[in-house]
DNA sequence: ATAGTTTATTGTATTATTGCAATATTACGA
DNA sequence: TCGTAATATTGCAATAATACAATAAACTAT
């Protein structure tokens, strides 16, 4: 088919999986290092920051509003973007979690 | 196009989202978490495992083998995977450092 | 009102990913 | 050697993601 299969796997498998997504393109990633470098709302540099196009932008933007990883507010014309500190840590946790060490065998094949 | 500009952003920044696109499907984080419990090589469960085709299994532990997440090794007519203790402790840190606590304001737009 | 600015959306082309059947490959055992 | 078992690869179809031009929508300023 080509869609992939959700029901097969956990809750927790699919929401980890959706969280890696939202980081699994370099653009989003540069995106949320500008916003936690400013660690403010940010409004319109991030088109010229990227070296995208403006509509490219937008939907790598839209896609981590989506996520939850980032908030936006109208701000007069343009709009502001910032990180959700809330949810940003929610993603701290989820990966530290996952990651935690598990006393793995150095030597195992 | 449709080809991701990797030549705009900084190796770091397509490091860490090749890291989470190897992540970015609920399969390949099963094999993970399976890996992790059993935390020894393990040969053939997965297919049962995981309930997708075999074509499919296989392609999921390659991909994580092309990430370096896991390694293989044969053991007679089958083959073992596990974690691979290094590159996970890579990943760990990578995502620690991109998540560290930079103190963000909880009132921002 | 009108022109300019900023962001979002739509349409479209291209590439990547997901999934599985069929086949190939490799190792083992009788 | 021949048949069986376990993985990998190939070929194909369907879906998702990436990118951008063109356009729309919403606000500002003159």
């Amino acid at each position: 088919m080509g869609a992939t299969k959700t029901d097969l796997f956990t809750k927790q498998q699919n929401d980890i999986a959706a969280m890696a997504k939202a980081l699994a393109h370099p653009a989003r990633i540069a995106i949320l290092q500008y916003l936690v470098k400013k660690n403010a709302c940010v409004c319109g540099d991030l088109v010229d920051e990227l070296g995208l196009a403006q509509a490219t932008t937008s939907q790598h933007l839209k896609e981590l509003k989506i996520a939850g990883i980032i908030q936006g507010s109208i701000e007069g014309a343009s709009v502001c973007y910032c990180i959700n500190p809330k949810v940003w840590k929610q993603y701290r946790e989820l990966f530290n979690a996952f990651f935690q060490d598990v006393d793995l065998k150095d030597k195992c094949c």
